[in-house]
DNA sequence: TGCTTCTGTGAGATCCTCTAACGAAACAAT
DNA sequence: ATTGTTTCGTTAGAGGATCTCACAGAAGCA
């Protein structure tokens, strides 16, 4: 019963590793991060620390996943809190404001995989969590808002030019053609979601805001915007209303 | 004179040493990659490439800036080669294919930076000239096309109604009051390419196309759509259609 | 009190980057 | 052809990394 007290101590170690682990990240990068220097930091020999992670590897797995999911609460958190018309927004900048504030983390998640890595299941259990959240947030983009302007479609012939939706449930935007292939090669994929699987359309709307967010978000943290002089939100608000105005 | 030779051999096992490093970071990733293991393989001791590479980190740099003014030179004769029509989605596969072909090139360039690196300043001379085809076929999209559809705006108030174009230059969409707000936070920004400056309106296009396509591009290269279960060239085709659409 | 389990240490194996000193080869010039 | 110079590759080694192993204490449990 008493070994309560050996545990505590022990996961109470594990995170002050772990902390101490996410400041090297920081200011070194991935391949800053050192078992000899952590336990160093912590007023121990390296070996010590092999009594609480296995191995270097494990210990940055644990720190992906942590990160995940933070990442995947602080967005649920956000559609939660948020009034039913500002989900989508909620979401998004949640994200940005997190990804802009432990760039390191986001990169953690997102960045370069070692080629061999395989990532634990729990990480696709978080994913498909996360996944849930943007679904949530996609699906409340266009209900009630008001705010999104009904765009009649043009005379003009060509692909692009927008067409009716093919069965969806809502009242929606209408689709483009080649949106409503995309709607239609998504419809038998997954399940990408813990619950009910969405349609073609709602998955493709989760998919574009996923990887327009993303590409904003990594190129910024990344600092591929700096010395380009302009304000990197200003764009992601761009990009945010072009997808809330897209469907 | 006859010191060409040596010159020659020099240049020689440089790349056989790039070339082998090349093939370390395809299986192993960039902390793959060593000094010791390429000189073994190339049949020398360690310190012997040190005469050809002041340090391992000379050497990834190198890799990186190699892939840099590869997929730069290949997006511009891509855009060079095809028809003023076409020339926004060759430039936007051409980008798409050069990723999928080379995966970890593309980290290389794209991927989580070193938090203390600096890219030399070569790097950043290659991404202007890049930026200057990106501007080139983002100019060349709506010209002549034929296959975008004039959207007229509907009649429903709201931010996102789509409004008349400031002043801009061609015959162009019509953008959204957001876009037009970015088109102007872009106006006094730059110089990001040789040659003269675009408007404001153009660069945002340009960006919109930077951060969509890389958002798409680097969660596939990465593998985060595995086991997702669709095709992301789908995906990819739907986001070219919706920057051509969107101007 | 003893017994067991957990925790930390020091030594060491094996890798890495990178420096230094030395032999050998190639080039240059007399 | 012989001499001098530059370059190349070697071995030796410093210093650091991950990680294993055997051993000394400490903590928990009887």
């Amino acid at each position: 019963m008493a070994t309560a007290r050996r545990e505590r101590y022990r996961k109470q170690t594990r995170e002050e590793a772990k902390s101490v682990a996410l400041a090297q990240l920081a200011e070194s990068g991935t391949a800053g991060i050192s078992v000899n220097a952590i336990a160093k930091a912590m007023g121990m020999t390296g070996p010590a620390l092999y009594r609480y992670f296995a191995s270097r590897d494990e210990l940055l797995t644990e720190l992906i996943t942590d990160a995940y999911r933070d990442l995947a609460e602080t967005l649920a958190r956000a559609v939660a809190d948020a009034a039913p018309a500002d989900r989508f927004r909620a979401m998004a900048r949640a994200l940005r404001d997190w990804a802009k504030r432990q760039p390191d983390r986001y990169l953690l998640i997102y960045g370069t995989p070692v080629p061999g890595y395989q990532a634990p299941p729990e990480t696709t259990e978080i994913a498909a969590g996360m996944m849930r959240t943007i679904f949530d947030a996609c699906s409340s983009v266009g209900e009630s808002g008001g705010a999104t302007a009904s765009v009649t479609p043009g005379v003009t012939a060509g692909a692009a030019a927008r067409v009716a939706p093919s069965a969806t449930a809502s009242g929606e935007q209408p689709l483009t053609e080649v949106e409503a292939a995309l709607a239609r090669h998504l419809e038998g994929a997954g399940p990408w979601a813990p619950g009910e699987e969405p349609g073609g359309e709602l998955k493709g709307r989760a998919l574009r805001t996923w990887t327009r967010l993303h590409g904003v978000i990594s190129l910024d943290v990344q600092g591929q915007f700096t010395g380009m002089g302009f304000d990197p939100s200003v764009l992601f608000e761009a990009e945010l209303d072009a997808l809330v105005r897209g469907g």
